[in-house]
DNA sequence: TTGTAGGCCCTGAGCCGACAA
DNA sequence: TTGTCGGCTCAGGGCCTACAA
């Protein structure tokens, strides 16, 4: 144990948080929650617990990857969408290979539940969660030859050492140390840390070909390395090509998932018996649980044969790239077995088909529109430009020292996303704490305390102006959204990639940063200043300080070498798209057979949100490119030469690899002190999926809790023009 | 791929058969069924595919080892006894530790079910598993330190080499070769195999740490290698504890022992599906599935307070061990949750309770009346002495060559018992062939074809005199009543002991044996000529060839020095004992409130079986020690000066631990040439175990195929006495 | 006959700096 | 800054015989 961690660390603390998650591996011992998402990869998100959620046992049988044999037939009772409550999220990681899976407890609802359950839930929820696990430092890199050769040790790069371990004693010739480091199980690890060479450099040597050769790590591979605000290492996994070695990949999880499963589901929607869902994120990019909403926003779109749409997939090195592509059928991908089905119910045509192992079936809620059908423009809602300037509605991401305000909204700040490669830091906080900006703006630790009394202001008008007000606000609160719809299991959500340095050195937030961490004695739920977009400290003021807190010099962010880094990204939930939502209340008559999901035609409206409203979008989406939505969706610009459709730094969280950041339907009560919009229509013209009535993406308006009523409402546009 | 076996083998054969068998692992590869009883210890035996059984739940939760928690509370549909038909058995090998587990596919029963079924069922699935599979060569060592140190390789005993492995050019200096053995996953082991040193010994070098390491054998552990008929060899392993390192010990096979068992099986039940079990024969000796007959038979002896009592056990060497006490109390273990089971409803206390672990509860079909108690020797039947003479019922198991008699029972001549340490070797045929007998009778090889003719003779009289005649007749084919009980499962199952060597060097029947073989090209059937007993080849005429084949001398069996050595000894099933089956036609009254199997009652007997029979036993067993019961049963004594109560080389099968071979009922349609016993009274008197009326165990006349019929009235008798 | 120990060889794990990308 | 290489050391795998139980 050469030279441990120095910090007043809390022992244990991230096993309890990890609990209070719901986060377990079979065996009991804890799973840490934001090492588990660093393992399952940047675009995974999980539903949270309490949340609404659309189970589609098509999809789940593809995820299952078993042979169509006869125990996959569907049964009878069996819809191919099935409305579910989920229970209970379980974080795993499988004990031979630490590939991370994830248990869902799920219940089919009935189609009278009322959503303001779920909000209720959600609020209490997050009460017990709402502790703050900071984990800002974190770096993986992908194993090279030499580091998984039983030559030589690993080589750490060299920013990822001085911020993830201990500092060495450089005043010696060849400092070195011990590392104690917990994988998923909980298991220690340790390695001999040691800075030598010429130049000099950080290797791990001793103990780390055991940990190579038990992870069974191959070049190609990656590590992470996660220093919790404990000063505790974790260490993770994120495997390059799915384990499949003579030992069968994923036994355990494998086991839960074997045949006869629907059955069980089939008998426990029946029974309304809880059922299980096990999903490994990285074994296939199966989306058979969408939240709520999004299954319902798909109804928004009006998909036709000829219409253009984007997708997001996530490429190898876990970077997200989009494609585009054709609409060339709509229809039941198997209309024997699951008739009026929606899963993959599309036929596309990619424009670079140079992958083959691309679906040509997608579901609509995959995909976006680019409107670029038919020409028909007024699929693009007015104001669809406005949708951009709300992205620099860069809120703060200090927390109120105690949390008086919305405590359970104050989860968003932990919605991470970390780039692999691309290094986004706000403040660099070494482990020593020295050197803590290389060029601070001088007197910058002054300023937290004034910028976080501004965080108090209401500056509602100002957001609203530099958005350019008008009908469409931005949602700035990705947690609050993100909480509305129920999808709060992955708040704390990382997104790490690989192949892009982006590291702003002299970022004007980094020392108040620093103090207000320090002053706080370590539970300061902030994270770094920049990148902190439309997420954030979310409390009666979502905006507060946004204003002040809009960085100098967006030129502060720098891209790097590819390969290796670290840091937290601030995780923003829908930056640059704006909700609205429609009155509804018309009877669009009882043509909802073919979604099969016409249940959601029964939904009330939530009891404080006095008019039904139903998820509308802009259609911003479908006329504009994104290709750079972060220049006007963050405070700071990722890279503004950047002209590529990789996106790069773009904060998105999937849902089963799907977008929660895009678009988040959000009620409000009311609007109050809004600029609405009164007089957008409704989009769904020429629709392929015939709307039930009030087919909404229901969010409740007090999902946030009472004290956070008003607040919501500064996020969320209602429109309630009667039709 | 030096030296490999020179046989005229056939690839894959004892995959195909273990496939006959239904013999899987998980993957799909085939185990090799010799092996996996080989690995699944001597006393372990399994219920046969089609019979019935009786499953109990709560020894299912013993097994199962779960804490006791909520859902393990009794489902209330779900009786303490499940009369069940087993409609598969497959034998499986944990991945991981090569833990030998089986899964049993076990529909439940109604009570009306015609037993004949069951005989039907197992004709037909003889045939297809009539093929011969023998395995006459095996030995199985307990490693030593030096054979597990990375220093050195592996020390093969001498005649085990020489009898497993192929022959070496003795000749060189330093003969060598490269063996390869096949485990439990069908995945190749191999090893250089030399016989070096001063003096010569044959080692294992090259490739044997790479075999100790991958199955973390340690010192203590035990390896079995089993050279199959084609001469493949196979490599099993038995672990000498349970393997619980910080691999979780069998993940797979627990994982479906987990929790919500018996809920399912309840479901299962009670809705007339399938369920599955999944029995760890080395992880609990929990017997919780038991024939039929077994358990029906418990009922015929008459439990009471202060009766004393016998019980076999298989100690830490694999040795059987026998075990003696007193009946303390009889009454319900759990008489809240599973009031009227009979699991483990006897308190006992042990005479040597020096062995905490021993518990202090059997259930009745667990133990055996030692008749001392009350003085009532009225428990012992008349004839109870006879059973013993019954014994010398040697038949030779020299199979037909063209197995016209009945080939679906040719199967008992695999039923083998593998002594570890006691080696019983008939016929000592080395690799090559060479060297057959060290001390052979000159001219024996002649002698096999009168032998074999003469095993076509009808020596029925012959036996029955010899047995003494009278109401007790030897149920001499073993095999013909294992079937007929259905647990056939085991039928060429293995008992491998440690500690004890018996040799017979100069057998008569070593040459006859070797040149039949011979000249069946392989197909053989047949065993050692040495402790062949009652079972072997039982065909038309179960107890051809018994004067004749009676060896000369019984002293040319010997026992050598403990550990290490090889060679099947012929199970003899029931071979002292006999069975009197008593007509049972009365109305016993109502009374089977408290065994809680009443359903038994409405069993009908036999299509064919005119009368129904009831197993009956003569009570032979109340009152004698059974210290030395070979020296009755078998043809050759095994050790004339052993007085322990070890019973080495007793022919014991047990099925889920429970003996097979004490007494099996065998029904029959009616005594027709044999000597009846119709004076038999019943002797449960004094029941603590009310009988409902006809509860029998009901074999099905028809069980061994039509061209059987007669043979098989041979063994059983029937007493159609009227009450 | 076979378990164990010591001698011996040699592979390869693993640490190091040099060098170059 | 860091990936790879060659040099180096050394533990231990592994083969052998000697000796003794």
């Amino acid at each position: 144990m050469i030279g441990m961690i120095d910090l007043n660390t809390v022992e244990e603390e991230e096993e309890e948080d990890a609990d209070a998650a719901g986060a377990f591996v079979g065996g009991g011992a804890g799973v840490c929650l934001e090492l588990w998402h660093a393992c399952a990869g940047p675009l995974i998100s999980l539903p949270k617990k309490g949340s609404s959620i659309v189970y589609m046992p098509q999809g789940h049988l593809e995820h299952l990857a078993v042979p169509d044999r006869g125990d996959s037939i569907r049964p009878p009772s069996l819809q191919p969408h099935v409305l579910c409550r989920v229970l209970h999220v379980k974080l795993h990681a499988d004990v031979g290979t630490d590939e991370v899976y994830a248990q869902l407890s799920l219940l089919a609802q009935e189609q009278e539940v009322e959503v303001e359950e779920s909000g209720e839930g959600e609020a209490e929820e997050f009460s017990g969660d709402s502790r703050p696990s900071l984990m800002p430092h974190m770096f993986c890199k992908t194993l090279t030859a030499s580091d998984t050769s039983t030559h030589g040790g690993f080589s750490v790069p060299r920013r990822a050492a001085e911020d993830c371990f201990p500092p060495l004693d450089y005043k010696q010739q060849r400092p070195s140390q011990e590392l104690v480091a917990k994988d998923l199980h909980g298991t220690e690890w340790r390695f001999r840390h040691i800075y030598r060479g010429q130049p000099r450099r950080h290797l791990l040597t001793t103990g780390w070909s055991a940990f190579i050769n038990k992870k069974k790590l191959v070049s190609g591979d990656a590590v992470l390395f996660l220093r919790g605000n404990n000063g505790d290492l974790r260490l993770g996994i994120r495997r390059a090509s799915q384990f499949k070695s003579d030992i069968p990949y994923s036994a355990v999880c494998n086991q839960k998932m074997s045949s006869g499963t629907l059955a069980a589901v089939a008998d426990a929607v029946a029974t309304k018996n809880v059922f299980h869902i096990f999903y490994n994120p990285r074994a296939s990019p199966s989306e058979f649980i969408i939240p709520h909403w999004k299954f319902a926003k798909s109804f928004s779109y009006s998909f036709s044969i000829g219409m253009r749409f984007k997708m997001r997939f996530e490429s190898e090195d876990a970077a997200e790239r989009r494609h585009t592509g054709l609409i060339t059928g709509i229809g039941d991908m198997d209309p024997v077995r699951w008739p009026g089905s929606k899963w993959r119910c599309l036929l596309v045509r990619w424009d670079d088909d140079v992958d083959a192992r691309r679906q040509n079936r997608v579901s609509p809620w995959e995909i976006e529109p680019t409107g670029s059908v038919s020409g028909s423009t007024g699929l693009s809602a007015p104001g669809s430009k406005r949708t951009k300037i709300c992205l620099p509605s860069v809120n703060p991401n200090f927390p109120v020292p105690n949390g008086s305000g919305c405590p359970d909204l104050g989860e968003s700040s932990r919605f991470h996303k970390v780039l692999q490669g691309q290094e986004i830091i706000g403040y660099t906080s070494r482990y020593d704490g020295k050197d803590v900006s290389r060029s601070q703006v001088p007197g910058i630790r002054n300023h937290h305390y004034p910028e976080m009394r501004r965080c108090t202001n209401d500056v509602n008008s100002d957001i609203l102006s530099a958005a350019g007000g008008g009908s469409r606000v931005p949602v700035g609160n990705s947690e609050f959204a993100y909480k509305c719809t129920g999808f709060g299991e992955s708040y704390r959500f990382h997104k790490v990639l690989q192949g892009q340095e982006i590291f702003p050195r002299n970022s004007p937030y980094q020392g108040a940063s620093i103090d207000s961490r320090a002053e706080n004695g370590g539970f300061a739920g902030y994270f770094e200043g920049m990148h902190t977009s439309s997420a954030g400290r979310r409390g009666t003021e979502p905006f507060q300080g946004y204003s002040g807190l809009v960085p100098a010099s967006t030129s502060s962010v720098q891209v790097s070498s590819p390969s290796s880094v670290l840091m937290f990204q601030q995780t923003s939930q829908v930056p640059w798209t704006s909700l609205v939502y429609e009155s509804n209340k018309r009877d669009k008559g009882e043509d909802g057979s073919y979604c099969g999901f016409s249940n959601l035609s029964k939904l009330s409206s939530g009891q404080e949100a006095s008019l039904p409203c139903r998820p509308y979008y802009t259609g911003n989406e479908l006329n504009q490119e994104h290709t750079e939505p972060t220049k006007y969706a963050h405070g700071c610009v990722i890279e503004p030469g950047s002209k590529d459709d990789h996106n790069i730094g773009r904060n998105d969280c999937r849902l089963f690899g799907f977008s929660l950041t895009d678009r988040i339907p959000v009620a409000s009560e009311a609007d109050e002190t809004l600029p609405t919009s009164p007089t957008i229509t409704n989009i769904n013209f020429e629709t392929s999926f015939p709307l039930p009535k009030t087919q909404i993406a229901q969010i409740p308006s007090n999902s946030m809790g009472s004290s956070c009523t008003k607040v919501s409402t500064l996020y969320a546009v209602c429109a309630t023009a009667p039709f």
